[in-house]
DNA sequence: TCATCATAGATTTTCGAATTTGCCTATTGA
DNA sequence: TCAATAGGCAAATTCGAAAATCTATGATGA
């Protein structure tokens, strides 16, 4: 999610990065249409490279190309949620139990350093601080990947991280928020995890999200 | 796989297709160096509407850009082979299982249309015949795909489709044929499909998938 | 002799404009 | 009044060339 700049970044690099995270979190809006000229003036750069990071994120699957009509961002639906929900279960899943199978003391340190991470600022922000809402997801993501690290796989990890940021954008646009029951569920997560308990930690994940997507589904937040 | 053309489709799309079968087919070699100029030359189109496509096998895995030193074929090697094929299995064998279990009729009629084609193919390529590889392989995959049809998730079907084609890929560098035991297999596939039995279906999937990548690594096509 | 730096050539990245395609409106004929 | 078609405008697609970057070669100095 959200890598990192190199020094030496091309332009077309660092709009891609740019317009990606706009799509994530919400401010490019689904559905909306993206004219090439006004991007072109928006994001400062030429109608060519413009094309070049759309039909990166055409196969992403965050915009949609409609024959020679142009480009428009992915629109969210609920059925598409829950596709995505269940791809994040099968993945994330998978990769969890691998993971604790073969995870070796530094893996353990990582997790624990992630989630000390993610539980201060979940912390945080239950005391009302809704400032650091990038900051928050970016140490979410960074505790499920810490998890998942020592699957073994890079394909497996690739394949989590598309699916992750999907994920994360209708958590956006759902503007989820369930506070101390997801701190609690990492916290279970991070515990299962050091005892190298697989079934327990799937387990979790697994009410992990669908809380999350019953969550917003009765908050009405998504057209069906 | 390999999905066919519109009557008005754009030039960047068509070579798109073109150079992703080429790549798929072996045509371009693995690790292969892909200068603009040269492409530009041989495909017949200009540098830009390269570059985008170009991008778009890049988020594909197809082929990797290193840094602002220009693209190159995806190299091959044991590893990435086995971790293709693990994806493949979970994608493929979750999808089967959801498949077989809310099939219905009109999707049995599409797994035995598709499974007689392919025998019928398979029959004649046993009988010395190998002119008609890349028919060959499309029905190969029509069949697993009409398999998992079912499976009720856009999403799956996707993730599923853009990693059968780089398993397909390994398939053809590494010049598998396993004939017989093949085709055993797509005939247990059947079986078990049209008898509800998502269990065994699973199994023979797995088998089906681990034999071809021990077939391959035994022959040593790949440098590991 | 070896490492460092500068320069030229090759290649990629970026751009602005020409071409093509799709869309909307108005006009014609029934 | 309605359907069909032509024309004009807007937008996407494609191109060729300029700008930036990398790579290889050779010169310089310790």
């Amino acid at each position: 999610m959200l890598d990192q700049t190199g020094s030496t970044e091309t332009i077309g690099e660092k709009t891609y990065r740019r317009i990606r995270s706009d799509i994530i979190f919400g401010r490019l809006a689904p559905g909306q249409k993206l004219r090439l000229e006004r991007l072109s003036t928006q994001y400062e750069t030429s109608i060519a490279t413009l094309r070049e990071l759309l039909n990166r994120l055409l196969v992403e699957g965050l915009i949609v190309a409609e024959g020679q009509r142009g480009f428009e961002v992915m629109p969210v639906s609920a059925d598409r949620w829950h596709e995505i929900a269940a791809m994040r279960e099968l993945l994330e899943g998978h990769a969890l139990r691998q993971s604790i199978e073969s995870g070796d003391v530094e893996w353990e340190g990582r997790v624990v350093a992630a989630h000390h991470k993610l539980a201060t600022l979940e912390k945080q922000l239950l005391s009302g601080d809704r400032s650091q809402t990038e900051t928050w997801k970016r140490y979410d993501w960074e505790f499920h990947h810490a998890l998942i690290s020592c699957c073994g796989s890079k394909a497996l990890l690739d394949a989590h991280s598309a699916i992750f940021d999907k994920y994360l954008r209708y958590q956006i646009i759902a503007v989820v928020f369930r506070g101390e029951a997801a701190a609690r569920e990492h916290r279970e997560l991070l515990k299962a995890a050091l005892k190298r308990d697989a079934d327990a930690a799937a387990d979790v994940l697994v009410k992990h999200i669908r809380d999350c997507v019953q969550h917003t589904i009765k908050s009405g937040a998504l057209a069906s």
